[in-house]
DNA sequence: TTGACATATCGCCATATGTCGATATATTTA
DNA sequence: TAAATATATCGACATATGGCGATATGTCAA
């Protein structure tokens, strides 16, 4: 209950519209960031296909037409944000989708953008 | 330019995991754009207000605790990219949501996000 | 051990983005 | 008409981000 932080001041004057419980700035802060991190064509292709099952980093890569250190770098960026966990098996490392809402997300996504080209 | 663009040439051997039809590039592209749009703290509290009631550039400025002249500038790039609605009203303008998929959106979002203070 | 392979990290550079003051446009009121 | 109010746009700046070659780490096989 101990609401100090980002402090609304005066309440207003019920315009009567939106009465709900906003989210603080801090956490739509942190939102944000997640947001940034999927902003990426090859980065959403990356969760699109780890939504299917695992992959490796090469296979990922080579999907996405990119040279491997570059997934490497997309997938520790999702990663450190917790969409995503690895796994080393021998030589390789095969990712994993590890954030449940990633799935609603790209759904949404699908729904909007599947099957259109440039405008 | 000995490099070819980015070409879908040869289809995968098919691994055996996922198997379902892929969104275009250039489809994820779009919807990275989208989705940096929507990745900014005062733009995501603007749209968690719009999804209450239609607000004025003014009303969602001091919400957010900016100058109105960059709420006018976050409510152009969500509106240019298809978030947003605009109507003027004397010299006030009201903007509104149009894109319904926001919704969803904002509900992941608050599902994960809402209370989490600083980590 | 060495060499080959898969992945990860580093440093540089070009470009994109957020912020902010100044200014411009639109609308109402005096 | 001019002044006041509400929005919108412009220009400059600092910072963040993406791309990429070079290099480092980790693992296996010989």
């Amino acid at each position: 209950m101990a609401n100090t932080s980002d402090a609304p001041a005066h309440r207003g004057p019920a315009k009567g519209r939106g009465e709900k419980q906003l989210i603080s700035l801090d956490a739509l802060g942190q939102a944000a960031e997640c947001l940034r991190t999927l902003a990426h064509p090859h980065r959403l292709r990356i969760v699109e296909m780890l939504l299917g099952g695992r992959y490796t980093v090469g296979e990922l890569a080579e999907a996405c037409g990119i040279p491997s250190h570059m997934a490497s770098e997309h997938l520790r960026l999702m990663q450190r944000c917790g969409f995503l966990d690895s796994a080393r098996e021998g030589r390789t490392v095969y990712y994993a989708i590890v954030e449940p809402h990633l799935a609603n997300i790209m759904n949404c996504i699908a729904d909007r953008f599947r099957g259109k080209e440039r405008r």
